[in-house]
DNA sequence: GACAAAACGTGAAACGTTCCGCCAGCTCAT
DNA sequence: ATGAGCTGGCGGAACGTTTCACGTTTTGTC
């Protein structure tokens, strides 16, 4: 691990001089300039981002931070691939973290990211409000939110028309004769989950269909809770005819309580999913679901951000993608 | 982002004052400390992880490096988080990158942790030699070695018994009387790879039945060319009648391409896959498979990495960890 | 009450960068 | 010939920590 002063003294330079041989400034003559090189090359000089960050004002980090709920949820995972994708082509490092869904878990990763000077934050906020994220972004932390929106703050935002990809779908079943169906929402404070709500509300509205709650649930996002609720609506003593779940991993959940009543699908039970998977073809049978361009949201959030880093007063900008219906066979 | 010099000067006293208090150390007198602390209250301090990275020796950083071939891949994004609840709970904070199976990133992504000073690295080598590894463990940065081993050097290693796992699958398969079965393996030049080979082949001879070079293809662990290799084999004129596939990704490919023929599974044709998988339950049919306790692997591997960093000149250990066979209907 | 030892506190160096301000020497117009 | 302006290069401060080497005060022991 060479410093500048190494190579400094091995060129017979100043530091000053190698500093700017590596930034490309011209103020070099050529011959100090290739001595310098030379230097560097012999010594293996690779330069201390933690110095580098430390003496820099922010931005120029080349560090951005991704918190995701769930890496294991392959919904997630494809956004973080956009995010890094988009990242590694602009030369910047991720410091990625999980906060499984827990308030705790990230305030601690976003201390982390204020601590390691990022230069901004790419999340889905914990809930709508996430006091802890305000504050992040009040105190000036270029932070840009996706597939979950804030309402106290106006921040710049990727997100997927949850209530059109509700709607859709619901409106899909509803064509299929299904008057009873059954919603497994997500986490309720959730921006999302809300919108999907009123997307299945309004698509009952729009046929007449009052609500009836009792064929609503909520769950947390996780395997387990689709698989519980699930069971509570098959359980019931008039169980609803179609379910409509609304994440991966909850459908997962579903499915497999649908499988161990042997129920057949989607005769008995139609079932449609939110978020389409690589496996969505191989299940028994194939399962219809909205699909989010998730790769798309990550790659355009990182985009923001690199925007909202060299220009921190521009204006938040939404961008609103659009979901897309796939219908295989489970409907 | 008060620093030190403010809670220093708005408590009166020195910045070495503050800083004993933050660490603990004993030396100082209760009203003394009761004053800082109030100081650093009111200012809201946080440390920066930064310049702290930059005084420090190495290993106190508190920050690891997980670089993973693809965190899109179940099994992966099981070990990232494994090794993340070790990491969590020893008060560490993880940089996770995504080498996309490639070299250039693998070695792009070294280089960064390098850059950080980060305390220590998780990662499956590229492959078994990987030169960009070696350097960096040469250098003297503690590395743990997961799922893939690397021959020119010896490092702790968590891994799973890969020929047990296939021996013990490929078993199975003889038992279910199939005599022709095919394998799909990873990239070649991976320790997993070679060692499930030779679980399938000294099973195989076990029963006294011939390799047949034909019957096995080599892949790169993706979901593409699970697809395009069992298509491949599908073809033959007297194709296999059951499929052993090496990761999970290429399995779903595998399966997709079953599907598009009709195939009936497992009676045209078995198909038995490694990594489970949440969905395995509700495929069709149920998905049997080797079994790798991915979070397991992880967590292990962390653990030995925490040991490794305060104590860099143990001797490196191999942790071995059984795989479990699950058999379900498709074989 | 003398003296050593312990307790408490301070100043300053160091980590590896970046970059501002400066200086020396040169060119060139006046 | 003189000074302005430019070019190439240097010194050193600053970023926010930790910690070493010291000082000063308090305590304890005989």
């Amino acid at each position: 691990m060479a410093s500048l002063q190494e190579v400094a003294r091995r060129a017979k330079v100043s530091i000053a001089t190698v500093s700017r041989v590596l930034n490309q400034s011209d103020k070099v003559v050529p011959e100090t300039r290739a001595v310098v090189e030379k230097a560097l090359r012999e010594l293996d000089y690779r330069p201390s981002r933690v110095a580098r960050r430390l003496r820099m004002n922010a931005g120029r980090a080349n560090l951005v931070g991704l918190i995701i709920p769930d890496i294991q949820n392959p919904f997630f995972a494809e956004i973080a691939r956009g995010v890094e994708d988009a990242a590694f082509s602009a030369d910047y490092a991720l410091l990625l973290c999980n906060s499984d869904e827990r308030r705790d878990k990230e305030r601690f990763y976003l201390d982390v990211m204020l601590a390691e000077s990022v230069d901004g934050i790419v999340l889905p906020p914990f809930d709508e409000t996430d006091a802890a994220l305000v504050d992040v972004i009040k105190g000036g932390m270029p932070v840009v939110c996706v597939d979950r929106s804030l309402t106290k703050v106006k921040t710049d935002l990727v997100e997927v028309d949850n209530y059109r990809g509700a709607f859709d779908m619901v409106t899909h079943l509803l064509d299929r004769g299904h008057k009873r169906i059954g919603l497994i929402e997500g986490r309720v404070h959730v921006s999302t989950s809300r919108e999907r709500r009123r997307g299945y509300l309004d698509a009952l509205a729009a046929r007449g269909i009052a609500e009836r709650p009792e064929l609503t649930r909520a769950g947390d996002f996780r395997q387990e809770s689709g698989h519980m609720l699930a069971n509570e609506l098959l359980d019931m003593r008039k169980p609803p005819t179609a379910l409509f779940v609304c994440n991966n991993l909850m459908t997962v959940g579903a499915l497999a309580a649908v499988h161990r009543r042997k129920l057949r699908v989607p005769d008995d039970v139609a079932v449609a999913g939110f978020d389409d998977v690589p496996w969505a073809e191989a299940l028994d049978p194939p399962l219809s679901v909205v699909r989010q361009p998730a790769h798309e949201v990550g790659r355009q959030a990182m985009e923001l951000l690199l925007r909202r880093i060299v220009e921190p007063a521009r204006p938040p900008v939404t961008v609103r993608l659009m979901p897309e219906l796939i219908l295989r066979r489970s409907t």
